[in-house]
DNA sequence: GCAAATTAATGATTTATTCAAG
DNA sequence: CTTGAATAAATCATTAATTTGC
């Protein structure tokens, strides 16, 4: 099995399509909302996360949008066929004890290992991307975009709360506990 | 208590999804330009072809990308549907003639009876042609952006060059050649 | 150590399936 | 039933990890 792909292509016009590379500070805010239980975001909320994600790195909502769509497809494959060889290895040595399918997409472990603090920070990065923009779902909250007045704010909301310290993460360094829904979280690495 | 994700998600207050409803006008462009070959127009393709619908009844980018899809999905499995008959059919009769999966998109038969007058009109060109695109924003501008503006002289073009004749349709009042990749084309509806 | 060559991850597209309005 | 809308599954394509030979 190779991939076989020579240097013969069209080497005419290729736009070279170039694809977002996130920032290991942008994945972690994905991995956590998504951990946290919301793995498919309205449109509203997309537009949200991307606003967030911006200040560590140019994204677009159809990135965010990409990325949960990979994320939910992907989680749900490995589930299943980590299912499938549970089934094969117990219907090889012993036999029943089936567990009922049951959501697919389970949230988190805890092994609180690893620790990211988390807290408000405000820096600006990230410059716009071009964005278009995927099929979401339902136009509910289409209403104009709540736009916290420009995302420094986030500072003061962080602040109010104070830095909410460490909380709890996973193996891959990611929250086990939701995120508010209504908050931003600021993210600070340790070392990379 | 997590909950999870809660089985629904839309708000209490049932925005009453509405659905777009084509105008007859708008289907025949649509089906024209499936039919002349665009199966999948890419992103700006898509643009204008919206802007062309627009003025025959409100539409969004969403809707046109969602009408490709959706025929191209329904115009394959009709077809697959078909010959899977077809395959049965001669296997249960004699010795089959199996005609290879050509592609399933290629429609064409020639009916001519009903009449569309359309008049061509030499329009912008551009096309970047390469790249798709991601999909399309859901509920975007069902009124929005009203780009009327490089719109209006498509009339005075076609009218600058005269009605361009009518061109073979199908049955379903389609056309059967195809439509000149760069071009706009507007139709003259009968009656209706 | 370092690049070219391979492989593994994963962002982006397309296709098939499902749901619900009309 | 037809068909617009939405989602999941499958696929493609590019980028990062690696392996490998020097």
């Amino acid at each position: 099995m190779e991939g076989g792909l020579s240097p013969e292509r069209h080497a005419a016009a290729e736009p070279v399509r170039s694809r977002w590379t996130p920032k290991p500070e942008q994945i972690l805010i994905l991995e956590s909302i998504f951990n946290s239980g919301m793995v498919n975001p309205p449109k509203d909320e997309t537009v949200r996360i991307r606003k967030l994600l911006e200040r560590f790195g140019a994204v677009g909502d159809a990135n965010v949008f990409y990325w949960f769509q990979n994320r939910r497809s992907r989680s749900r494959r490995r589930q299943r066929q980590l299912q499938a060889q549970a089934a094969a290895a117990a219907a090889a040595s012993s036999s029943s004890s089936g567990s009922p399918p049951t959501s697919g997409l389970a949230p988190g472990h805890a092994t609180a290992s690893s620790t990211a603090g988390m807290f408000a920070h405000g820096a600006t990065y990230g410059s716009s991307a071009s964005a278009s923009w995927p099929p979401p779902p339902s136009c509910e909250g289409m209403m104009g975009d709540l736009d916290y007045g420009g995302g420094d704010d986030l500072f003061a909301i962080s602040r109010q709360m104070g830095y909410a310290g460490l909380l709890p993460v996973n193996e891959y360094g990611v929250l086990t506990q939701s995120l508010q829904m209504g908050e931003s979280y600021f993210l600070v690495t340790r070392g990379y």
